[in-house]
DNA sequence: CCAAAAGTGTTTTTCCTACACCCATGT
DNA sequence: ACATGGGTGTAGGAAAAACACTTTTGG
């Protein structure tokens, strides 16, 4: 076998980018391109290059292909693809990562829809190009496990939130309802979050303190 | 940039393979070929090839590089390792495995010592070329976490084992001592254990209730 | 004064923890 | 009969779950 041989495979990543809003996942889908798929959705995603870690791609694309800042959004590898057809164009094999960002962090293009790109509701992301489907079902696998035992929710949230809106973000990724007041007990006897002086009147009612995360670091907790 | 040009990386795996023997857990290490790391310790593993996907890869070279067969060892995939540099040789990617097989389902040749592998207890297993060192740290932390709210711990164990053995089990991978009482209530709460009819005589004391998993399947269970 | 979300406490039940002795067997 | 690991119960404390009313504000 010649060395030219063993580099049969290109090397690429894509990113399943979700956001919170309106109590609801989102996801960010691009058009594809590719004429196997002419007009469907995808992931955004693209090649890994020669100079560049699989983390830095994920990071490239997702300036390029979803006009979203990256420093705005928390990536973690989720998984590789390495099932020999799954791009029909050759051998492909693709590093996914999950991306979080918060809704609140997103400027008004950010939030927007070209036709190349839009926010889409988790639920009605399906029917994508390539193996997308599988890749979106592994990545609500995994974000709702973590989800469970680690602060990383705090990267769908903004700076500082009240413990409604962290309550309403466990029950939009968990899909159940929480007691309000064994919920505000649990987290705060945590002590993962800090009072902040603020507080939040967002209308003709009481208004609601707010916190924050102790710390930026996602970190892991007892279980929800 | 050309088509050929995108084909810049060599696709590889490696594989962190555990077994658990004399209340510790092992690593199969093989000695490199490599020159740049002439005789030294490194983690099995191989190219992937053209027509085969990291998991048949990793399956491939656990039996080519340490003489085990693949049909006994369980396998998760760990994490992909992109760094540019990992390899002296030139750019390699890594999807790391975790393997798992029990001491018990081995043969003699397979617990055994070559030139080329052996087995080697954990904490010793420093030292190893490439980024192996950082792919073991990788794979301990990412089992000890899953022991806790998985039952992983039964593919490093024999079909039927009694209690204590499952116990001394949990104790050497969290390096942790587990009161002997509240194990057996909680363990048995969970409903993931079948009692067999057979108890294991090992010797001048009261022979032991042997239980099997009630499933072959890694479900998730309430954290240990 | 009304609508709306914020905020709070108690009781019951379940689970966790700590802890020590008798049992069944082989030699 | 003794040495060895197998096997069991209880009491006290902590955490989980279930549950409803008062507070604060804007309109």
């Amino acid at each position: 076998m010649k060395v030219q041989d063993l580099r049969f495979a290109v090397l690429a990543t894509d990113v399943v980018l979700f956001s919170l809003h309106d109590d609801r996942l989102w996801v960010r889908l691009i058009t594809t391109q590719n004429t196997h798929f002419q007009g469907m959705q995808a992931l955004p995603g693209g090649l890994i290059g020669p100079t560049e870690t699989a983390d830095e791609a994920a990071k490239r694309h997702i300036e390029a292909k979803t006009s979203i800042a990256s420093a705005k959004v928390h990536f973690e590898q989720l998984y590789t693809f390495s099932t020999i057809d799954r791009d029909p164009r050759g051998r492909v094999v693709a590093v996914a990562y999950l991306g979080f960002v918060p809704w609140e962090r997103l400027s008004e293009v950010e939030r927007g829809s070209t036709s190349d790109a839009r926010w889409s509701p988790l639920k009605d992301a399906r029917g994508l190009a390539y193996d997308h489907d599988e890749i979106v079902k592994v990545a609500l696998a995994r974000l709702r496990s973590r989800v469970t035992y680690t602060t990383l929710l705090q990267k769908l949230l903004p700076k500082e939130f009240t413990l409604t809106e962290l309550e309403h973000a466990y029950e939009a990724v968990l899909g159940a309802d929480l007691d309000k007041r064994n919920f505000r007990k649990k987290i705060l006897k945590l002590d993962i979050l800090k009072e902040v002086p603020n507080k939040k009147s967002g209308g003709a009612f009481r208004p609601a303190q707010l916190y924050r995360f102790a710390t930026d670091k996602v970190i892991e907790i007892e279980v929800i």
